[in-house]
DNA sequence: TCTCCCCTGTAGTTGTCGCTACACGATAGG
DNA sequence: CCTATCGTGTAGCGACAACTACAGGGGAGA
C-alpha cells in the first residue's frame, strides 16, 4: 500500500543522513527529524525500510561512481593511482569511505541490497577505467589492477597505515601498470 | 561497578556471535541467549557494551593476524598474493571479511575501538610481511605494496567483481614485487 | 451536492536495545 | 556468631526501532 513515490529531496536527505550516521543510522525516525516530514509519511512513501535503503544506496552509489571521474585525470594513467589515493584519503571523504566499507561488509554477508550497490559502484568504476585505459594491451586487466591498487591503498589508509598507504600510492619505481602504458 | 572479569569462553562466544551477526549483532541479549548466561551477568562482567566490543575485537583481531601467517607460504613471496586471494576469498571467510570491512568503516568514522582494532590487524600483517620480505631492497615498501594488493583484491571480490579479482591476483606478468625479489 | 478515494496526521503495537534498582543466598573475616 | 561484601537473579526503566490502525481533509467525478 505504498503511496506516491518519495521526492528526490527526500532521498537526498536520506543520503546525507546515511553518510553522516552510517547504514544503521538511516532510520525513519531520524529522517523524519531531519526533514520535518512525519515518519508516518516516510513509511507511506517508501513503503518499507528496505526500499528506503535501496533508493538511498542507489543515489550514493551514483555519487561514488561520478566521484572518481571528476577526481582523476584520464590523460595520465600512470598518475591516477596517486591522484585517487591523495583525493580519496582526504578527511572530507571519510564518511563516503565509511559507507563504502559498510556496503562491502553487507555484500560479504550476501545482503542483497548491499551486494547490488557494491557491484554497482565497482562495476561502474571498472567500466570507466576501461574506457580511460583503452590504449593498454589489456584494458580490462589494467583497469582491474588499478582499481585493486586504489582500493588497497584506501584500506591501508583507513586502517591507520597512512604512511604505508601514501608510499605505495606514490612509489615512483616502474610498476606493472607503467610498463603496460 | 564491574565484577569479576569475563571468562575467555564468554569472549569466544562473543567473537562467534560477532562473526555471525556483525558488529551490530553483538548485543548483551543475543550473547545471553547464545550462552545461557543472563544478560544481567554479562553486563556485570563486562561492565559496559563498549568494553564487550573491545574485548571481542581484540580476540578477533588476534585471529585475523594469525590467519595470514598460516595461509601464506613465506618461501615464495611472488605467489603470496595469489595464495592470499585464493584463500581469503573462499566462502568460509565471508564473515571474517565482513567484520573486517565493518571495522574499517568504523575506523573511517574515527570510532576509537575500531581504529585501534584496524590498526592492530593491519600493522600486525604488515610487520609479518616485512619479516617475510626481509630480502627485498625495501622490505617495508614491498610489504605495504603486497598488503595493498591483497586488500584490493579482497575488495574487488567482495564487490562482486570475482573474475577481475582473480585476474589481478593471478596475473603472471612480472610485477613490481617480482622484479624486486 | 454527494461520494469516493488519495493523502496526511495521531496514536498506538510489539520488540529490542543498553542499563539499573534491588533483593537474596553464600561465604568469609572479625 | 555477626556482618559485610561478592556473585547472581528478577524486574523494570526509558529510548528507539519498524510498522499499523484508523480517523479525518480535501479535491475530483457522478
Amino acid at each position: 500500500m505504498t503511496g506516491i513515490p518519495p521526492t528526490p529531496e527526500l532521498v537526498q536527505a536520506a543520503a546525507r543522513l546515511l553518510l553522516h550516521d552510517g547504514l544503521s543510522g538511516l532510520t525513519f525516525g531520524r529522517l523524519s527529524r531531519a526533514t520535518g516530514v512525519s515518519d508516518r509519511m516516510l513509511v507511506y512513501r517508501f513503503g518499507t525500510k528496505a526500499t528506503l535503503l535501496e533508493r538511498t544506496l542507489d543515489l550514493v552509489a551514483a555519487g561514488l561512481r561520478d566521484q572518481l571521474a571528476t577526481l582523476l585525470d584520464p590523460s595520465s594513467p600512470a598518475r591516477m593511482l596517486e591522484q585517487a589515493a591523495h583525493a580519496l584519503t582526504a578527511p572530507e571523504h571519510g564518511p563516503v569511505l565509511a559507507v563504502w566499507f559498510e556496503v562491502l561488509a553487507g555484500a560479504a554477508r550476501k545482503d542483497p541490497a548491499c551486494t547490488a550497490a557494491a557491484r554497482n559502484v565497482a562495476a561502474g568504476w571498472h567500466e570507466w577505467l576501461v574506457q580511460v585505459l583503452a590504449d593498454e594491451p589489456n584494458p580490462s586487466l589494467a583497469a582491474s589492477d588499478l582499481l585493486a591498487r586504489i582500493e588497497g591503498v584506501l584500506v591501508l589508509h583507513a586502517a591507520g597505515l597512512e604512511e604505508e598507504a601514501t608510499a605505495v600510492a606514490s612509489a615512483r619505481r616502474r610498476s606493472a601498470l607503467d610498463r603496460e602504458s
